[in-house]
DNA sequence: TAGAATCATATTGTAGACAATATTGTTGAA
DNA sequence: TTCAACAATATTGTCTACAATATGATTCTA
């Protein structure tokens, strides 16, 4: 069911590069054109290669991924329902625009749920699990070293021990909504704001001090730490947002906008 | 803003009946019909008439409502989203089944995100919305009277309070996860546990003294009120599930399956 | 020239037919 | 009788074509 297509810009060919972004591995093996459409336009958003803002014109992205309207069509509602495109009746979709007051939304929201997460994580972590979690922190604090590792520490490696927390809640409605929705989100507003200097030894410390207090079973402590972490985070993306804001959000950020 | 159930039996004419659940006046009006069947079909499973569990058939529900298997399609691809069916591919979709795993994963995190949302609507509320609050516990007040009412008040009633305070928290996305997704989630949950004694008196007694923290801005003792509201609400209902579960949870639920 | 109405174009929404897959029932052998 | 392989059926996945709507350009009028 190999699926080739072969332009030279823009997205990628269906088979590779679903999204090397997510740290858990996604189902994709046996899915349909739909399903491995989805995967190619979330990537796509996420990375920026589909700018905010910017229409999803129907005929011209299913002649590019080689499938018909239909299969796009879901794929475009199932990027609805991640927030991820808005679509207006006999209008159609564009990608979501990101501003200021979205990102407040979200990290509310966010604060609330990982909090949330973190607190459960506490209490039902095991043995091993904080096993995991360490064996991470090592990880990333080898990482860090490293110009390169601090990048992808603070692009996706933060990411990563978030994914671990809220997977050892042990609530999975908890876990698709963080994992399948909010992050991809917050992974667009990173593209976004790409030149940040950020705090990777700041959230390093923070890291390690919300695993000390699920280790020791404390789960006020370890939800009032991770809420703290998130409202952190929140103000240094807020700073960066608003210092972009003036030359222009949007124009700003890098674009391949289909032709 | 009455709500009225008036249907017999099974899903409706395209034009009529367009869920009078939401409590919020919904776009409609210039929809496409894959949005108008997709209203249908959340009202038809969030009603209990289509059972928990229950296959959705394309080829059947397309001829039922009169439209292609395109928009239907789209339809469920949004319920997908709504996580009020399950799609598993070259299988279909069904309707979710709710068992007690489910029911404390969704309030674990109802509690976290209308804790929230209750503490920013103290933060935010102008003397207009305290007003509207106490204008709306007034009218439950009268209607918990009657037997009807008092009906009433256990099913919708009650989550229109939750509307309120939700829409007064000024966070939009976080209004779009719960009246949404979870709420309808939760009436589907309301309508497996129908024969229910509940305990309306004590609810409309904690809806006031949230309120009264609200009117006080004191967002941090309205979030902890919430938040123990839900835990209460959430304990009733697990006590239920708990008590029904050996008779056969899916069994005991109307249910007119489409033909 | 400014604005409104009209028309041409492009894009979305929908329908129907076909292909691919899963499900069900049947037959045959052990 | 039971199990497995196979065939028949039903259902999902996809494509193409057409209808309805929105968008943009053009023309006409004031």
């Amino acid at each position: 069911m190999s699926i080739i297509v072969d332009n030279n810009e823009a997205p990628k060919s269906l088979a590779v590069a679903l999204s090397p972004l997510s740290p858990l591995p996604t189902v994709a093996a046996t899915g349909t054109r739909a399903d491995s459409v989805f995967d190619l336009l979330r990537a796509s958003i996420v990375q920026g290669e589909l700018a905010p803002g910017s229409k999803i014109n129907e005929p011209q992205l299913s002649k590019l991924y080689g499938i018909s309207r239909g299969p796009l069509r879901e794929a475009i509602r199932r990027l609805e329902g991640c927030k991820l495109v808005e679509i207006k009746a006999n209008v159609g979709a564009r990608v979501v625009e990101l501003d200021i007051q979205k990102a407040i939304e979200i990290y509310e929201i966010r604060e609330a749920l990982e909090g949330l997460a973190c607190g459960l994580a506490a209490e039902r972590a095991t043995a091993t699990d904080c096993d995991q979690l360490r064996a991470l922190l090592a990880r990333h604090e080898a990482q860090i070293e490293s110009e390169d590792g601090k990048r992808y520490y603070q692009k996706e490696g933060d990411l990563d021990f978030h994914y671990l927390i809220v997977s050892l809640s042990g609530n999975t409605r908890l876990f698709n909504l963080l994992c399948d929705e909010l992050y991809h989100l917050l992974r667009l507003y990173r593209v976004q704001t790409s030149s940040q200097p950020s705090r990777p030894a700041q959230a390093f410390k923070e890291h390690h001090r919300i695993v000390d207090a699920i280790e020791e079973r404390d789960s006020v402590l370890a939800e009032l730490l991770m809420r703290r972490h998130i409202a952190s985070a929140k103000a240094t993306l807020l700073a960066q947002l608003e210092s972009d804001s003036e030359p222009g959000l949007t124009a700003a950020t890098p674009c391949i906008a289909p032709r």
